[in-house]
DNA sequence: CTTGACCCTGTAGTGACTACAGGGTGTGCA
DNA sequence: TGCACACCCTGTAGTCACTACAGGGTCAAG
Protein backbone atom coordinates (compact mmCIF):
# COMPACT_ATOMS: atom_id res chain seq x y z
CA UNK A 1 0.00 0.00 0.00
CA UNK A 2 1.17 3.43 -1.33
CA UNK A 3 0.71 6.43 0.83
CA UNK A 4 -2.01 8.11 -0.86
CA UNK A 5 -4.14 4.79 -0.39
CA UNK A 6 -3.23 4.48 3.60
CA UNK A 7 -4.22 8.41 3.27
CA UNK A 8 -7.45 7.30 2.21
CA UNK A 9 -8.17 4.57 4.31
CA UNK A 10 -7.72 6.52 7.39
CA UNK A 11 -8.72 9.95 6.58
CA UNK A 12 -5.50 11.49 7.62
CA UNK A 13 -3.52 13.82 4.84
CA UNK A 14 -0.77 12.21 3.35
CA UNK A 15 1.64 15.07 4.48
CA UNK A 16 0.96 14.11 7.70
CA UNK A 17 1.52 10.53 7.77
CA UNK A 18 4.97 11.64 6.88
CA UNK A 19 5.24 14.10 9.49
CA UNK A 20 4.14 11.65 12.24
CA UNK A 21 7.10 9.25 11.04
CA UNK A 22 9.43 11.90 10.75
CA UNK A 23 8.32 12.42 14.55
CA UNK A 24 8.91 9.20 15.16
CA UNK A 25 5.39 8.26 16.24
CA UNK A 26 4.89 5.97 13.12
CA UNK A 27 8.06 3.18 12.44
CA UNK A 28 9.92 3.95 8.84
CA UNK A 29 7.99 1.48 6.15
CA UNK A 30 9.36 -0.12 3.50
CA UNK A 31 10.27 1.56 0.48
CA UNK A 32 10.11 0.36 -3.00
CA UNK A 33 12.87 0.87 -5.87
CA UNK A 34 12.37 4.08 -6.80
CA UNK A 35 12.13 5.27 -2.94
CA UNK A 36 8.55 5.15 -2.58
CA UNK A 37 6.81 4.24 1.39
CA UNK A 38 5.20 0.79 1.26
CA UNK A 39 2.79 0.50 3.71
CA UNK A 40 1.61 -2.84 5.71
CA UNK A 41 -1.66 -3.73 7.70
CA UNK A 42 0.48 -3.25 10.85
CA UNK A 43 0.98 -0.15 10.19
CA UNK A 44 -2.57 0.92 9.00
CA UNK A 45 -3.40 0.06 13.09
CA UNK A 46 -0.36 1.81 13.65
CA UNK A 47 -1.52 4.89 12.30
CA UNK A 48 -5.51 4.48 13.36
CA UNK A 49 -3.89 4.01 16.81
CA UNK A 50 -2.12 7.79 16.66
CA UNK A 51 -5.58 9.00 15.18
CA UNK A 52 -7.87 7.61 18.16
CA UNK A 53 -5.39 9.22 20.47
CA UNK A 54 -5.72 12.40 18.75
CA UNK A 55 -9.19 12.56 18.41
CA UNK A 56 -9.40 12.01 22.18
CA UNK A 57 -7.30 15.31 22.48
CA UNK A 58 -3.77 13.84 23.31
CA UNK A 59 -0.72 14.87 22.71
CA UNK A 60 1.87 13.48 20.09
CA UNK A 61 4.34 13.64 23.28
CA UNK A 62 1.24 11.58 25.13
CA UNK A 63 0.60 9.42 22.29
CA UNK A 64 4.37 8.32 22.37
CA UNK A 65 4.35 7.54 25.84
CA UNK A 66 1.23 5.60 24.95
CA UNK A 67 2.80 3.22 22.72
CA UNK A 68 5.40 2.68 24.49
CA UNK A 69 3.91 1.07 27.41
CA UNK A 70 1.79 -0.89 24.50
CA UNK A 71 5.24 -2.37 23.61
CA UNK A 72 6.56 -3.08 27.05
CA UNK A 73 3.68 -5.76 27.98
CA UNK A 74 4.73 -6.26 31.33
CA UNK A 75 4.57 -2.10 32.07
CA UNK A 76 2.03 -1.12 35.14
CA UNK A 77 -0.34 -0.08 33.85
CA UNK A 78 -0.93 2.61 36.41
CA UNK A 79 1.17 5.02 33.98
CA UNK A 80 -1.80 4.59 31.57
CA UNK A 81 -4.33 5.36 33.88
CA UNK A 82 -2.81 8.18 34.91
CA UNK A 83 -2.07 9.68 31.90
CA UNK A 84 -6.11 9.23 31.25
CA UNK A 85 -6.67 10.99 34.44
CA UNK A 86 -4.48 13.78 33.58
CA UNK A 87 -5.74 13.95 29.95
CA UNK A 88 -9.44 14.32 31.68
CA UNK A 89 -7.85 16.84 34.03
CA UNK A 90 -6.61 19.03 31.57
CA UNK A 91 -9.80 18.83 29.59
CA UNK A 92 -12.29 19.36 31.99
CA UNK A 93 -10.20 22.42 33.54
CA UNK A 94 -10.27 23.61 29.71
CA UNK A 95 -13.87 23.54 29.97
CA UNK A 96 -14.23 25.11 33.26
CA UNK A 97 -12.40 28.24 31.70
CA UNK A 98 -13.68 28.11 28.34
CA UNK A 99 -17.55 28.42 30.50
CA UNK A 100 -16.86 31.26 32.40
CA UNK A 101 -15.31 32.86 29.19
CA UNK A 102 -18.82 32.56 27.65
CA UNK A 103 -20.44 34.19 30.51
CA UNK A 104 -18.06 36.67 30.26
CA UNK A 105 -18.58 37.34 26.92
CA UNK A 106 -22.42 37.22 27.23
CA UNK A 107 -22.17 39.91 29.71
CA UNK A 108 -20.45 41.90 27.68
CA UNK A 109 -22.69 41.73 24.98
CA UNK A 110 -25.59 42.02 26.79
CA UNK A 111 -24.44 46.35 26.79
CA UNK A 112 -25.72 46.89 23.00
CA UNK A 113 -28.50 45.80 21.46
CA UNK A 114 -29.11 48.14 18.37
CA UNK A 115 -27.01 49.71 16.05
CA UNK A 116 -25.47 52.70 17.17
CA UNK A 117 -22.09 54.91 16.24
CA UNK A 118 -19.09 53.32 17.46
CA UNK A 119 -18.62 55.42 19.83
CA UNK A 120 -22.12 54.74 21.49
CA UNK A 121 -21.68 51.14 21.29
CA UNK A 122 -22.01 49.76 24.75
CA UNK A 123 -19.58 47.25 24.45
CA UNK A 124 -17.15 49.13 23.05
CA UNK A 125 -17.69 51.79 25.78
CA UNK A 126 -16.99 48.72 28.30
CA UNK A 127 -14.01 47.94 26.98
CA UNK A 128 -12.38 51.60 26.89
CA UNK A 129 -13.63 52.67 30.56
CA UNK A 130 -11.82 48.79 31.77
CA UNK A 131 -8.80 49.78 29.73
CA UNK A 132 -8.72 52.64 31.87
CA UNK A 133 -8.68 50.78 35.51
CA UNK A 134 -13.22 51.25 35.72
CA UNK A 135 -14.76 47.63 36.38
CA UNK A 136 -16.41 45.69 33.46
CA UNK A 137 -19.29 43.40 33.29
CA UNK A 138 -16.95 40.56 32.12
CA UNK A 139 -14.41 40.94 34.78
CA UNK A 140 -16.38 41.67 37.59
CA UNK A 141 -19.02 39.31 38.61
CA UNK A 142 -22.29 39.51 40.50
CA UNK A 143 -21.80 41.48 43.24
CA UNK A 144 -17.90 41.94 43.18
CA UNK A 145 -16.88 45.74 43.92
CA UNK A 146 -13.34 45.27 42.39
CA UNK A 147 -12.33 49.07 43.41
CA UNK A 148 -8.65 49.30 43.34
CA UNK A 149 -6.37 47.22 40.52
CA UNK A 150 -8.16 45.11 38.56
CA UNK A 151 -5.60 44.47 36.63
CA UNK A 152 -3.88 41.20 35.46
CA UNK A 153 -6.95 39.07 34.36
CA UNK A 154 -5.85 36.10 36.48
CA UNK A 155 -4.19 35.71 32.67
CA UNK A 156 -7.17 34.06 31.81
CA UNK A 157 -6.13 35.00 27.91
CA UNK A 158 -2.97 33.03 28.87
CA UNK A 159 -4.66 29.58 29.86
CA UNK A 160 -7.31 29.52 27.54
CA UNK A 161 -5.61 31.08 24.36
CA UNK A 162 -5.82 28.84 21.38
CA UNK A 163 -4.76 28.92 17.79
CA UNK A 164 -8.27 28.71 16.13
CA UNK A 165 -6.87 28.63 12.59
CA UNK A 166 -8.64 25.34 12.26
CA UNK A 167 -11.87 26.90 12.44
CA UNK A 168 -13.50 28.08 9.52
CA UNK B 1 7.52 55.22 31.28
CA UNK B 2 10.23 52.54 30.44
CA UNK B 3 9.16 49.19 29.28
CA UNK B 4 10.06 47.38 32.58
CA UNK B 5 7.89 49.22 34.17
CA UNK B 6 4.85 48.85 31.92
CA UNK B 7 5.29 45.32 32.09
CA UNK B 8 5.26 45.71 36.08
CA UNK B 9 1.79 47.85 35.71
CA UNK B 10 0.20 45.44 33.47
CA UNK B 11 0.98 42.30 34.14
CA UNK B 12 2.44 41.65 30.76
CA UNK B 13 5.70 40.38 29.55
CA UNK B 14 8.31 43.16 28.25
CA UNK B 15 8.65 40.61 25.28
CA UNK B 16 5.01 39.93 24.64
CA UNK B 17 4.40 44.28 24.61
CA UNK B 18 7.38 44.04 22.15
CA UNK B 19 5.76 41.98 20.10
CA UNK B 20 2.67 43.45 20.22
CA UNK B 21 4.23 46.79 18.48
CA UNK B 22 5.65 44.56 15.52
CA UNK B 23 1.88 43.03 15.25
CA UNK B 24 1.18 46.88 15.12
CA UNK B 25 -1.26 46.37 18.00
CA UNK B 26 0.47 48.72 20.41
CA UNK B 27 1.70 52.26 18.91
CA UNK B 28 5.07 52.54 18.71
CA UNK B 29 6.11 54.96 21.70
CA UNK B 30 9.12 57.94 21.68
CA UNK B 31 12.65 57.04 22.49
CA UNK B 32 15.22 58.23 24.37
CA UNK B 33 18.54 59.15 23.58
CA UNK B 34 19.63 55.92 24.05
CA UNK B 35 16.76 54.14 22.25
CA UNK B 36 14.94 52.49 25.08
CA UNK B 37 10.82 53.23 24.85
CA UNK B 38 9.22 55.83 26.94
CA UNK B 39 5.48 55.14 27.22
CA UNK B 40 2.49 57.56 27.91
CA UNK B 41 -0.58 56.74 30.03
CA UNK B 42 -2.08 56.81 26.62
CA UNK B 43 -0.15 53.74 25.66
CA UNK B 44 -0.84 51.76 29.10
CA UNK B 45 -4.71 52.21 28.11
CA UNK B 46 -3.90 50.77 24.59
CA UNK B 47 -1.83 47.77 26.26
CA UNK B 48 -4.77 47.22 28.89
CA UNK B 49 -7.12 46.97 25.86
CA UNK B 50 -5.57 44.51 24.36
CA UNK B 51 -5.01 42.59 27.17
CA UNK B 52 -8.88 43.10 28.08
CA UNK B 53 -9.81 41.34 24.82
CA UNK B 54 -6.87 38.74 25.38
CA UNK B 55 -8.40 37.52 28.52
CA UNK B 56 -12.14 37.42 26.48
CA UNK B 57 -10.08 35.27 24.55
CA UNK B 58 -10.05 36.94 20.71
CA UNK B 59 -7.43 36.56 18.09
CA UNK B 60 -5.13 39.57 17.83
CA UNK B 61 -6.67 40.01 14.74
CA UNK B 62 -9.61 40.33 16.25
CA UNK B 63 -8.45 43.19 18.26
CA UNK B 64 -6.54 44.79 15.46
CA UNK B 65 -10.12 44.87 13.84
CA UNK B 66 -11.54 46.22 17.33
CA UNK B 67 -9.15 49.12 17.67
CA UNK B 68 -9.77 50.23 14.13
CA UNK B 69 -13.54 50.65 14.83
CA UNK B 70 -12.61 52.20 18.18
CA UNK B 71 -10.67 55.21 15.93
CA UNK B 72 -13.87 55.22 13.93
CA UNK B 73 -16.09 57.12 15.86
CA UNK B 74 -18.99 56.93 13.17
CA UNK B 75 -18.54 53.45 12.07
CA UNK B 76 -21.45 51.55 12.63
CA UNK B 77 -21.25 49.03 15.59
CA UNK B 78 -23.23 46.11 14.37
CA UNK B 79 -19.41 45.18 13.40
CA UNK B 80 -18.77 44.76 16.96
CA UNK B 81 -21.59 43.20 18.21
CA UNK B 82 -21.16 41.04 15.37
CA UNK B 83 -17.57 40.07 16.27
CA UNK B 84 -18.34 39.47 19.97
CA UNK B 85 -21.13 37.41 18.42
CA UNK B 86 -18.70 35.32 16.69
CA UNK B 87 -16.43 35.24 19.52
CA UNK B 88 -19.25 34.05 21.87
CA UNK B 89 -20.30 31.36 18.77
CA UNK B 90 -16.65 30.25 18.89
CA UNK B 91 -16.22 29.89 22.20
CA UNK B 92 -19.67 27.75 22.58
CA UNK B 93 -18.50 25.81 20.05
CA UNK B 94 -15.55 24.68 21.75
CA UNK B 95 -17.32 24.01 25.43
CA UNK B 96 -19.66 21.39 23.13
CA UNK B 97 -16.64 19.98 21.48
CA UNK B 98 -14.78 19.65 24.94
CA UNK B 99 -17.58 18.23 26.82
CA UNK B 100 -18.17 15.73 24.05
CA UNK B 101 -14.31 14.80 24.96
CA UNK B 102 -14.54 14.85 28.65
CA UNK B 103 -17.22 11.97 28.17
CA UNK B 104 -15.45 10.03 25.79
CA UNK B 105 -12.39 10.19 28.03
CA UNK B 106 -14.16 9.39 31.02
CA UNK B 107 -15.72 6.33 28.96
CA UNK B 108 -12.41 5.17 28.54
CA UNK B 109 -10.93 5.77 32.16
CA UNK B 110 -14.06 3.38 32.89
CA UNK B 111 -12.32 0.20 31.41
CA UNK B 112 -9.84 0.01 34.07
CA UNK B 113 -9.65 0.29 37.68
CA UNK B 114 -7.15 -1.77 38.81
CA UNK B 115 -3.12 -1.88 38.67
CA UNK B 116 -2.74 -4.39 35.91
CA UNK B 117 0.13 -5.29 33.49
CA UNK B 118 0.12 -3.41 30.47
CA UNK B 119 -1.15 -6.53 28.37
CA UNK B 120 -4.08 -6.29 30.56
CA UNK B 121 -4.80 -3.06 30.93
CA UNK B 122 -8.67 -2.43 29.54
CA UNK B 123 -7.72 0.77 28.15
CA UNK B 124 -4.64 0.00 26.16
CA UNK B 125 -6.78 -2.83 24.87
CA UNK B 126 -9.38 -0.68 24.12
CA UNK B 127 -7.30 1.82 22.30
CA UNK B 128 -5.55 -1.23 20.11
CA UNK B 129 -8.48 -3.11 19.38
CA UNK B 130 -10.54 0.27 17.79
CA UNK B 131 -7.53 0.78 15.88
CA UNK B 132 -7.72 -2.72 14.21
CA UNK B 133 -11.78 -1.12 13.43
CA UNK B 134 -13.36 -2.69 16.57
CA UNK B 135 -15.88 -0.45 18.06
CA UNK B 136 -14.67 1.79 21.25
CA UNK B 137 -16.38 2.76 24.44
CA UNK B 138 -15.47 6.46 23.33
CA UNK B 139 -16.47 6.93 20.00
CA UNK B 140 -19.38 4.51 20.29
CA UNK B 141 -22.03 6.54 22.24
CA UNK B 142 -24.67 4.29 24.47
CA UNK B 143 -27.04 2.09 21.83
CA UNK B 144 -24.77 2.68 18.23
CA UNK B 145 -24.14 -0.40 16.69
CA UNK B 146 -20.95 0.78 14.79
CA UNK B 147 -20.75 -1.66 12.61
CA UNK B 148 -19.03 -1.03 9.39
CA UNK B 149 -16.20 1.55 9.18
CA UNK B 150 -15.94 3.75 12.35
CA UNK B 151 -12.94 5.60 10.77
CA UNK B 152 -12.47 9.07 10.68
CA UNK B 153 -13.44 10.12 13.94
CA UNK B 154 -15.20 13.73 12.62
CA UNK B 155 -11.36 14.54 12.54
CA UNK B 156 -12.31 16.04 16.28
CA UNK B 157 -8.76 15.81 17.28
CA UNK B 158 -8.27 18.57 14.55
CA UNK B 159 -10.93 20.67 15.62
CA UNK B 160 -10.24 20.86 19.44
CA UNK B 161 -6.20 20.19 18.98
CA UNK B 162 -4.55 22.82 21.38
CA UNK B 163 -1.56 23.38 22.08
CA UNK B 164 -0.56 22.63 25.89
CA UNK B 165 2.12 24.13 26.40
CA UNK B 166 0.93 26.52 28.66
CA UNK B 167 -0.40 24.52 31.28
CA UNK B 168 2.36 22.80 33.74
C1' DC C 1 5.69 10.66 -26.28
C1' DT C 2 2.90 13.15 -23.56
C1' DT C 3 -0.38 13.74 -19.96
C1' DG C 4 -1.62 13.47 -15.38
C1' DA C 5 -1.71 11.23 -11.07
C1' DC C 6 1.07 10.04 -7.84
C1' DC C 7 5.56 10.01 -5.07
C1' DC C 8 9.98 12.22 -2.96
C1' DT C 9 12.79 15.83 0.01
C1' DG C 10 13.24 20.08 2.14
C1' DT C 11 11.83 24.43 3.67
C1' DA C 12 8.73 27.89 5.42
C1' DG C 13 4.38 29.33 7.30
C1' DT C 14 0.52 29.38 11.05
C1' DG C 15 -0.65 32.02 16.36
C1' DA C 16 0.78 34.07 20.19
C1' DC C 17 4.02 34.13 22.35
C1' DT C 18 8.83 32.65 24.86
C1' DA C 19 13.76 32.25 25.26
C1' DC C 20 17.99 33.28 24.37
C1' DA C 21 22.49 35.44 22.34
C1' DG C 22 25.09 39.20 22.10
C1' DG C 23 25.37 43.56 22.81
C1' DG C 24 24.57 48.66 25.02
C1' DT C 25 22.99 51.92 29.06
C1' DG C 26 22.50 53.82 33.63
C1' DT C 27 22.98 54.02 38.57
C1' DG C 28 25.12 53.13 42.97
C1' DC C 29 28.97 52.07 45.71
C1' DA C 30 34.00 51.31 47.12
C1' DT D 1 37.81 55.23 38.47
C1' DG D 2 36.38 50.61 38.42
C1' DC D 3 32.97 47.46 38.76
C1' DA D 4 28.68 45.16 39.66
C1' DC D 5 24.14 44.78 38.46
C1' DA D 6 19.73 45.85 36.71
C1' DC D 7 17.81 47.23 32.94
C1' DC D 8 17.39 48.17 27.81
C1' DC D 9 18.13 47.02 22.64
C1' DT D 10 17.84 43.93 18.17
C1' DG D 11 17.44 39.70 16.00
C1' DT D 12 16.75 34.95 15.66
C1' DA D 13 14.95 30.49 16.80
C1' DG D 14 11.89 27.56 19.37
C1' DT D 15 7.02 25.90 20.74
C1' DC D 16 2.76 22.51 18.70
C1' DA D 17 0.65 19.92 15.20
C1' DC D 18 0.26 20.39 11.30
C1' DT D 19 -0.16 22.69 6.23
C1' DA D 20 1.57 24.41 1.92
C1' DC D 21 4.48 24.84 -1.36
C1' DA D 22 8.82 24.43 -4.56
C1' DG D 23 11.21 21.68 -7.31
C1' DG D 24 11.97 17.52 -8.63
C1' DG D 25 11.28 12.07 -9.82
C1' DT D 26 8.12 7.77 -11.16
C1' DC D 27 4.69 5.25 -13.50
C1' DA D 28 0.69 3.65 -16.20
C1' DA D 29 -2.61 4.82 -19.77
C1' DG D 30 -3.71 6.72 -24.18
ZN1 LIG E 1 -22.58 47.88 19.70
ZN1 LIG F 1 -13.80 42.78 31.58
ZN1 LIG G 1 -5.05 0.33 33.09
ZN1 LIG H 1 -12.81 5.59 20.55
Amino acid sequence: MLIGELARQTGCEVETIRYYEREGLLSAPQRSASGYRRYTAEQLGELNFILHCRSLGMSLADIRNLAAFKADHQHDCEDINQLIDQQIAKVHQQVEALRLLEQQLLALRDKCHDSRAAADCGILQTLVEASEGAPCVCHTPFGQDNHGHSQDYDHAAKKNGRSNKDRP
